[in-house]
DNA sequence: TAGGCTATTATTAGTGG
DNA sequence: TCCACTAATAATAGCCT
């Protein structure tokens, strides 16, 4: 039985962790899907564990999918307006692309008003402190070479 | 004092539901920032109330920012390639763009990985049902409008 | 690995200032 | 509107099977 408090600290044991992790997003899960009823938003949650093919899903998969193919049909940096100055065409696009991002930031101004989403990390978390850093990195890393490769096209053009 | 367990149910009474809402958005706040410490994941939270213009960051304005800044960046359809067929550098900048689009998608995918977020609803609830439903016809009707749009230009090009 | 138990701690509903 | 109080309820850490 509990005797004392926890100490509000990183449970270095593994197993340890991973048990109170377990326990503790189940406990937050619930206080989110309370929170939700007892105040009439619509919300969910997504456990999205990419390291196992599985992806949790609460309380409702079909809201779930339409926000996850919101973030994955959007995912372009609209640069083009900057390259493509040449082409009437290509502007009249741009504009297009333009308005739609802006319905579309709008659109998602408002449902965020409407839902409560929160992703949580999966099972397998990362140990320690430098394993985190380095996916960082990683991350800076690839940026960076995706930036300069769009660079060197807008001087080509 | 409660003498009580509360009906889990929609609180009619505004101020009653409001006071809730405050209290719980609180509590869950605290236990997913004590998951955060406690299983060694880096976890932030916004309450963004956009009826509102202040938007409350919790726990570090930092990582927020970087979160909201990428979802402002990424809110463009990637439908220039059906459009542009006839210019060989425009495929160019597609193709580029699309490497970019997968790069960002993996890199979110590798940062859910290692983030919470929570996107919380502010102070001025929707009252009523009909309210909700209402906002999402008008969400359904923009999208389509902003579509309908960009389905003419393909049609001229 | 998962689920049950329970002493203890934490959250919070209702209330009043 | 917001804080303080506190009885009642809920969550959960450490064990156990």
């Amino acid at each position: 039985m509990s005797r004392k408090k926890l100490k509000l600290a990183f449970i270095s044991n593994d197993m340890a962790r991973k048990t109170t992790y377990k326990r503790r997003k189940k406990g937050i899960m619930k206080k989110v899907d309370e929170l939700a009823t007892l105040c009439g938003i619509s919300a969910c949650a997504v456990i999205s564990n990419p390291f196992d093919s599985e992806t949790e899903v609460w309380p409702n998969p079909e809201g779930v999918n339409k926000v996850m193919e919101r973030f994955k049909n959007a995912s372009v940096l609209n640069k083009s307006r900057n390259v493509n100055h040449e082409s009437f065409m290509m502007q009249r696009i741009v504009k297009a692309q333009n308005e739609l991002k802006m319905q579309r930031e709008e659109n998602y101004e408002k449902e965020i008003t409407l839902s409560m989403f929160q992703f949580m990390q999966g099972q397998n978390l990362p140990s320690t402190v430098e394993e985190i850093k380095e996916i960082h990195k990683m991350i800076e890393k690839n940026i960076k070479e995706i930036e300069n490769k769009l660079a060197a096209l807008h001087c080509e053009s």
